[in-house]
DNA sequence: GAAAAAGTCGACACCGCGTCGACTCCGCAC
DNA sequence: GTGCGGAGTCGACGCGGTGTCGACTTTTTC
């Protein structure tokens, strides 16, 4: 069933604190521990109201990170426009898009790994997932495209494939990294490896 | 009748073959959904018996999980040895470690995937796959240290650092691929990239 | 053939989720 | 001020899944 936006009714009112309260909660214990390991008590406790009440504000414990995933949308691909609408291997760009997604790893990190982890099963959260890959894996195999056209890089996978696997490295990456932040050359360096670096088999014998 | 058959010291205990019906259960229904939606009360009556039974054999549903993963050790880095032993760009050796791989991918990807899932919050399914994954980036350092040493590979970030990208770029791309097989010769291109690709920046200008 | 070990099961307690209906609180209209 | 309605709150309930316990039956062993 798709749920309806249901919960909250309309109009403003002193509630809209508690569903604040609620959501600053969820960020900070994800700061903590993992998804899984948060039950709707908690949740509710740290708002101060009863575990029932909760439902009054949100449908689920998934709605709760689908709402706070909401507010990162923006975030996850902001700066990355220089990069993404630019052409050949501009290791500035890319360096800085990088940082900045860096940064935003390091402050979410447990909220996006969580999201990652549970997005298998819940339909909601696989479609901010893949919605935002969809956005990202698109604008790159363009630009890829544009770079092959341009001789600026060699063949090999299909652009699409090959900006999903980035797309796909940076994710492992950065979810499996303690310091998001001393990710970033090594990841600028295989990047572009990724799209530019050409080589020749060395045969020894010939 | 007479319970042990002549000759034989011990046969397999009616315990072992539920044992082991427990454990093909487990594998055929993770070959039709995910781990999370898979109950225990399947799993016994799987295997023919009461749910409480189940406990006779494991701990829980995990436990089986990590039973099977084990079985899988071997095969996950049975025929990567030519690969990681040799030196140099050989791309057929990769290839066959890679197409390896991918057949078992496509046979266990729903108990390989759920495992991968579960990790963060099971901490034997974690040092399964962090034993797996240390084994793998240890040698395939090695391999890329030996390369760099010999000069058949460009520096780049620092071996260790690069072996475990090229570890999850493979997890992400077969967890991700629907066809795993069909990513065996991207994936051949992109990690020779990551490993051999040096490219040079082309300023236009210069 | 009796004791021990292996295997089986129903009943139970527990936990977390989501629902329901009754209740309180508060602003507003008259 | 009365009183009405919607926002907000909560206790109690039912559900499904987990894990444990103790009593029971079957198989093995000596």
């Amino acid at each position: 069933m798709s749920p309806a936006p249901a919960g909250r009714r309309r109009g403003p009112s002193k509630g809209d604190l508690r569903e604040k309260a609620i959501l600053d909660t969820a960020r900070d214990l994800l700061s903590r521990k993992p998804l899984a390991d948060i039950t709707i008590d908690e949740l509710a406790a740290g708002a101060e109201i009863s575990r029932s009440s909760f439902y009054f504000y949100f449908d689920s414990k998934l709605a709760v990170v689908v709402a706070l995933l909401h507010g990162l949308s923006g975030e996850v691909s902001r700066d990355a426009g220089p990069w993404l609408d630019g052409t050949g291997p501009d290791a500035e760009a890319l360096r800085r898009s990088l940082a900045a997604l860096a940064t935003l790893w390091r402050d979410q990190g447990r909220l996006l790994a969580g999201a990652l982890a549970a997005a298998p099963g819940c339909p909601p959260i696989a479609r901010w997932r893949a919605a935002l890959r969809e956005a990202h894996v698109e604008r790159l195999a363009a630009r890829i495209t544009r770079d092959r056209a341009a001789g600026h890089a060699p063949d090999g996978p299909a652009a699409h494939v090959l900006a999903a696997m980035i797309d796909d490295l940076r994710s492992a990456a950065f979810a499996a990294a303690t310091d998001p932040e001393a990710l970033v050359d090594d990841l600028v360096t295989v990047e572009l490896r990724m799209m530019y670096g050409n080589f020749r088999v060395h045969h020894p014998d010939e």
